[in-house]
DNA sequence: TATTGTTATACTCTATAACTATA
DNA sequence: TATAGTTATAGAGTATAACAATA
């Protein structure tokens, strides 16, 4: 590896940071605009974790429950999620993906790994290494 | 470098989205609840390019007008923001950061910044060098 | 009696359309 | 006449409070 002047930790952090958020919003651009934020935002959780009830998608979303019950209508109307009674719990209810809301989230992150998998085909074999080792830490950073 | 299996491009484009959505949703974490997060990039944006006219931030921030001279309404009764009339075309007005803007920004980067050198710091050397590495080389990537 | 979800109502943010002032 | 900004009004999305059903 060729000597490159040593960051602080100081440096990285905030070189780090800056360079997340623009891919961010680059990767951003790649979306659809078959639902809003918040609506596909809950259409990764459920595929993340499977059904949830209202309840649990609330908690993980922050918002409140009458707001996540609004949001839930308008994707059934969508015919993106399923709503079915718990069979062991008569208060809850099930929500999960259906097949065409699996395929919007899937498609999604394919259009955005497309765009980005161009963008890495361009770098070096090494850079290509340094990113994705960089990307494992990252994840052992934001997971704990 | 120890023999790591290789990854493909595309492994390595899912890994990083992944973990680049996991750290920004970990960073936004450490925000302030004084503006919304329209109001915030609109901060962010004129700390970045300096003043800007209502219509220029309308189209950076991928709103109308109407909405933006909203937001910065709300952002001058707040004291974080300047409005003055252009001097060279009396239709233009010219949007500027005040110092309490300025500083809010300040702020919030470095509560994130701090967070995330804690965690860098408890990472192998070589670790932090590869972290620094790919921050670069992904600023290269969003910014084309 | 506590918990889960729903309905009623209000507030924030953004949008479109119409208007004012300046170039 | 065209452009920059503002005002009027309406549509999403979220919040709090009150309610219904089940545990």
């Amino acid at each position: 590896m060729p000597s490159h002047p040593e960051s602080t930790p100081a440096e990285t952090a905030a070189q780090l940071r800056i360079s997340t958020y623009r891919l961010v919003r680059r990767l951003r651009l790649q979306r659809t605009d078959d639902v809003s934020v918040g609506q596909y935002s809950v259409l990764v959780s459920l595929r993340a974790h499977g059904a949830l009830s209202l309840g649990d998608l609330a908690e993980r979303e922050h918002v409140t429950a009458p707001s996540m019950n609004r949001t839930v209508n308008c994707l059934v109307d969508a015919g993106l999620v399923q709503r079915t009674p718990d069979p062991d719990d008569g208060r809850r209810i099930r929500v999960a993906l259906s097949e065409a809301g699996e395929r919007l989230v899937d498609d999604t992150d394919r259009r955005r790994d497309a765009w980005l998998e161009a963008r890495l085909a361009e770098l070096a074999p090494d850079e290509q290494r340094a990113i994705a080792r960089a990307a494992a830490l990252i994840r052992g950073i934001a997971d704990r």
